[in-house]
DNA sequence: TATAAATCAGACCGTTCTGTATGAATTTTT
DNA sequence: AAAAATTCATACAGAACGGTCTGATTTATA
């Protein structure tokens, strides 16, 4: 199997389950059967790594949403697709939360190379739910703007995955489905 | 001046400025103008030192809601007076996001010490939000019970918290604020 | 088969970290 | 003034970290 892939998966299995400043150079090399210096000749510094994994969760994660909403066609139903979606994650053994924002609580907003990508991704979802509203006849939200009501439904969204880590529920996340629908 | 209060301080404004783990026990007491042995004989490690520090951000910020929330009678107006005091806090310079959160991206959600705090900091948020919603009599909220509507502003809190740290801006405050209203 | 490229294991470096130990100096209490 | 408690400065321990280097060994290319 290609080095680079055994090194990328083994570091996004492990920065997404103990976090990244928790999880050493050695551990990954350890359990992607690794030297370290193959490491370091694919990826110049663990920051570097650290980008990579970003950079696959965000194309990752993104293209997941936008297959899940492909199979509704009302905004209504879209919308709550997405909600169900992130609900059979929350529920699943392995979640821990959002990748993005976890990253986010360990490196400093200074850091410009990480938070690009943390932004690319939240942007890329707040403009998911902008497409599904703007495709939509349905009410005219008068009270409020378009784009105002898809960064509503979005922080409602980003609120339920980081709550869900933190009770380790996912009760969140029907709060949050219940207010969405009562917002459209 | 209290050894123990200038220890607490310092490491306060330090956890929230730079995190929790890049900040170092020596920086903690040279900027406390304090020896390492007092800091060990008030705090027997870093981590009481960080639950110190977050017991103390839990009365500092339910208190001050409270007392924000306090100042109007209609619910609407009270929680209109929260997102505008939050406001206040994301357009302030030494905004660094949601002390809890933070703390959370950086600890592993096994650490029960530390996450039993911040569950309680947001049960209070939760609660708050609940308290304005109960003793209001407008609406009656059919779709939706009073509990799960409270959580949906909660879930619109925390989120724009979250989400002005990650783009640097408080235009999340704003969104949140007007779906807050929407839902009412 | 010969050459080039990739991967290997692991020692090693310098730094940083939390936490402990010591014994003197200072402050508070009696 | 004497006794007790606190705080002081600092050296040190022990471990973990990211990263570099070496030189052998395997794999792929020509």
């Amino acid at each position: 199997m290609d080095t680079r892939k055994k090194i990328l998966d083994t570091a996004s299995r492990l920065f997404y389950q103990q976090g990244y400043n928790a999880t050493g150079i050695n551990q990954i090399i350890e359990e992607a059967g690794v030297a370290k210096a193959s490491l370091y000749e694919h990826f110049k510094s663990k920051e570097d790594l650290l980008i990579a994994y970003l950079e696959f969760m965000f194309e990752q994660t993104i293209s997941r949403f936008r297959h899940v909403v492909s199979t509704k066609v009302e905004a209504k139903e879209k919308i709550s697709a997405i909600f169900e979606f992130l609900s059979l994650n929350t529920n699943s053994k392995g979640f821990h939360g959002c990748q993005f924002l976890n990253i986010a609580g360990e490196i400093p907003v200074e850091n410009l190379r990480v938070y690009d990508v943390i932004r690319k991704q939240k942007n890329g979802l707040r403009a998911l739910f902008a497409e599904i509203l703007k495709s939509d006849s349905m009410g005219d939200h008068e009270l409020q703007s378009g784009e105002s009501l898809a960064d509503g439904l979005y922080l409602l969204f980003d609120g339920a995955i980081m709550s869900c880590k933190v009770y380790g529920d996912s009760w969140p996340v029907v709060a949050a489905h219940k207010s969405a629908l009562k917002l459209l």
